[in-house]
DNA sequence: CTCGTTATGTACCGATCGATACAGAACATT
DNA sequence: AATGTTCTGTATCGATCGGTACATAACGAG
C-alpha cells in the first residue's frame, strides 16, 4: 500500500549489533551507526526508534543467538564434551578477525551499565541465567552418566565458575596480541573440566 | 613564591580514579569529575592536563596499587595459600559498597579500548603481565616446595588461567544482585587450586 | 605593605552529541 | 497515469561535550 523499505531490517540490525559490540554503547555515535549500516539516521530512527532502543534490539539479537546455543538440547546431552569443545572454540576462533575478537557483547555491556537502561541490564542478566542453566544441564548429564558425579550444589557452582571463566577468557581475547594467554587459560580450564571426571583416569 | 594549591593532588587523583573506575572513560564527563573531585575544571586542567591525561594518571595509580600487591614478595612466598586467599577475598570484599564492586579498572578499560590511548592500553598490558608473574611466582613456590609440582609451561598456563578467572569473577561482581554466583564461582576456583596439590590429600 | 606569581570562578568557545521538521522521491493501489 | 502513503536526504535543532580566555582572589618573597 505504500513504499516498502529499501533494506532488510534484520541485516541492518545485525550491522548495528556488530558496531555496538565493537564500540560499546557510549563509544558508538549515530554517525558510526550511519556508516556501518549504510542508512541515514532518519531511516534508523523510523525503523528502530532512538539510540537506546536500537541498542536494546541489537543486544537482544545477540542474546537470542547466544541463548540458542546454550538452549540447544544437544549442548546439554553432550555433557562434559560439550563444555570442553565450547572452551576450545574460544581460542581457535580467535585469530581471524571474526567478531568474537570483540569479546562477549553481554559482558561488554556490563561495563557500560551505568549509561544503559534497566532493560539492557535485565537482558544481560537473563542471558547469564540461560548460560548457567545450559552449563548446569550439561554437567547434570555428565553426572547422571556417572562420568562426573556431583551434587546439585556443586553443579551450580561449577556452572557459575564456567561462566566466569568464559568471560575472563573473552575479556583477555580483547587484549589483542596475546593469543598465547588465551590458549594457556583455555587449556587449563579444559584440564579442570577433565579433572571433574569421577573415574580418575589420571590426574593429567 | 606563589599561591599554593588548595588541594592534595594525590587525593584528588584518587577521587578521579574512583570516578573513572565506576563510569569508564567515555562514561565520565568533565562535569562528573568536577563533582567527584570538588574542583573546578580549570584546576583539574592546570594540575593534570586534559581528560586523556587525567585518565591515564588515574589508571596508573590503580595499576601501581594493584602491582604492589602482586609484586609483594610475601605473595610469592605464600604459594598456593596466597592464591587461595586472594580469590576468597574477591567474594568477601564484595557485599559492602567498596570500590571493588566496580570490578577491576584494568579490565573495565579494555572495553573502552577503542576510545583510549595507546598508553592506556600499554598500562593495562603491563599490569596483566605483573599479575601473571605474581601468580607464576606463587605457583613456583608451591612447586618447589613439592606442594603442587608443575612444569614451567604448566605454571604459566595456570597463571594465565588465574588472571582470566579473576577477571571473570570481577566482571560478574559488577552485575549487582548475584552475590551467590560470585561466591559459587570463587569456591570452585578455590577447589581447582586445591586440586593442583600433588599430594592427593583428597579430591574434594 | 607591595609586588609578582599562581590558583580559582565565570563565562564562553567550536565541535559533536542525539534527535527532528520539512519537503521531495519512490512505491502499491486504483 | 493518478492518488495516497511511506521512505529518505538536507538542513537544522538545543544540549552537552572537552577545552580555554580573562578577570579576580590568594598567597610568598622582598
Amino acid at each position: 500500500m505504500a513504499r516498502p523499505r529499501a533494506f532488510s531490517e534484520e541485516h541492518v540490525l545485525e550491522q548495528a549489533m556488530y558496531q555496538f559490540w565493537r564500540g560499546g554503547f557510549c563509544g558508538t555515535s549515530i554517525v558510526d551507526l550511519e556508516k556501518s549500516t549504510g542508512l541515514s539516521r532518519i531511516s534508523l530512527y523510523n525503523a528502530f526508534g532512538g539510540k537506546d532502543s536500537l541498542f536494546l534490539l541489537a543486544l537482544q539479537m545477540y542474546r537470542d543467538r547466544a541463548e540458542t546455543f546454550f538452549k540447544d538440547p544437544e549442548f546439554a546431552s553432550g555433557g562434559l564434551e560439550s563444555v570442553r569443545s565450547l572452551f576450545e572454540s574460544l581460542s581457535t576462533r580467535l585469530p581471524k578477525d571474526a567478531p568474537e575478537q570483540y569479546g562477549c557483547m553481554m559482558l561488554n555491556t556490563i561495563l557500560d551499565i551505568d549509561v544503559v537502561t534497566d532493560e539492557a541490564r535485565a537482558t544481560v542478566e537473563s542471558c547469564r541465567c540461560t548460560m548457567i542453566d545450559g552449563f548446569s544441564r550439561a554437567l547434570k548429564t555428565a553426572s547422571d552418566k556417572g562420568i562426573a558425579r556431583a551434587s546439585r550444589k556443586e553443579i551450580r557452582e561449577r556452572a557459575e565458575f564456567l561462566v566466569g571463566a568464559m568471560w575472563g577468557i573473552r575479556i583477555t581475547s580483547r587484549l589483542k596480541g596475546d593469543v598465547a594467554a588465551v590458549k594457556g587459560a583455555t587449556r587449563t580450564v579444559v584440564q579442570v573440566i577433565g579433572s571433574w571426571r569421577t573415574v580418575p583416569s589420571s590426574s593429567r
